[in-house]
DNA sequence: CCATGTCAATACGCTACAGTATGTTTAAGC
DNA sequence: GCTTAAACATACTGTAGCGTATTGACATGG
């Protein structure tokens, strides 16, 4: 186990700056923002620090690209992604259930908390999740009231869905297929 | 600045376990398991890691005893607390203003969140997770039957609820204060 | 007053990691 | 084939932190 250790495999010798991004997100998912440290990344990566400091002054920079890639992929692709031809209440029940889509929106939501747990004490990632928040929910809310939902319970059961989509994976585990289905009925609104 | 540096006074010039632990457990609100640090932690005590290692047998010992105290907390004193002569749906909405009510219970959602990110690599943490997760949502849910909430609503108002109450502080924020007795309306039920 | 148990300070070795300095490979352009 | 720059490796310094070993302060009971 020399050179081909884990992740990424050599096809791509050479690396950008987004694979750094990106395997740094998977640190920060699995440790916490103290967790993200920079050889540990490297050996990810198959590569040494050295190449980490071409990409990056520091570690501290490599901080500031992981939140404008995570407002980046959080705000644009996932909206962006949805707006098709759906009707709004479908549109809904399928942003509901992405977090507990298989691993790989596991792993998005487990960032999230990571994210919500650094802005405790990093003012760039307070102010990231403030943004990534505040739209996310007016989206929801937005749905909300195209189906039919009225002006006033459109933000507080946009609030109330995002929340659930948060931390709402580890609650379900157990729970019966109704209890969950019964969870986006109630945030919805009743079933026309 | 030599002796008397922050947290605890020398007024209580020996301590015991439980003040650690408390330490630790703000360090854990603040940075993260990772972040709760032998050194650090004795720092704020006012004292040299010296102390720590006759209280605990390593950094590992620390963490259990972390996780114990908190499900104590986390499951007796809490519902403990309000198993007074309120009537059900008045405790219901004192627990659903818990996590918003001052810096205190501020903290305390932080340690959730923070022992729920704890969980996603350590095992003793995601069992004492889902048992506090599971305690929690089913008094929610009994209070709720005893609103009037049917037995299959019951748990899916719960866990919406929980989710709530674990990621609402950062959203409500900025809102109106009636979308937020519309939250709470929205999870306990039409007002009578 | 001294013996013992409790709690803490000091000194030390060790590892992990951040960051720097510099050398080495690889691909592209000419 | 030679140059150049991008991408990575290697070797190093400095520091933070875990754990250990030893010693010191302080109280209490004999």
């Amino acid at each position: 186990m020399a050179k081909n250790s884990t992740a990424t495999k050599r096809d791509t010798p050479r690396l950008d700056s987004q694979a750094w991004i990106a395997a740094a997100l998977e640190m920060l998912e699995a440790h916490g923002i103290n967790g993200v440290r920079v050889e540990l990344i490297a050996r990810n990566l198959g590569v040494t620090k050295g190449s980490f400091y071409w990409h990056f002054k520091d570690r501290d920079a490599l901080h500031s690209a992981m939140l404008e890639s995570w407002r980046r992929r959080a705000t644009l692709s996932l909206i962006e992604r949805l707006d098709r031809d759906l009707p709004p209440r479908e549109r809904l029940l399928t942003l509901l259930r992405l977090p507990f889509a298989g691993p790989r929106s596991d792993q998005a939501a487990a960032v999230e908390l990571a994210v919500r747990l650094w802005g405790r004490h990093d003012a760039r990632a307070l102010a990231a999740l403030r943004e990534v928040d505040q739209l996310r929910t007016e989206y929801i809310a937005q749905l909300l009231r195209q189906c039919g939902v009225s002006e006033h319970e459109a933000r507080s059961r946009a609030i109330l869905a995002y929340a659930y989509m948060r931390v709402g994976q580890l609650l379900i585990e157990g729970e019966a297929p109704d209890v969950v289905t019964l969870c986006e009925q109630l945030l919805i609104g009743a079933t026309p």
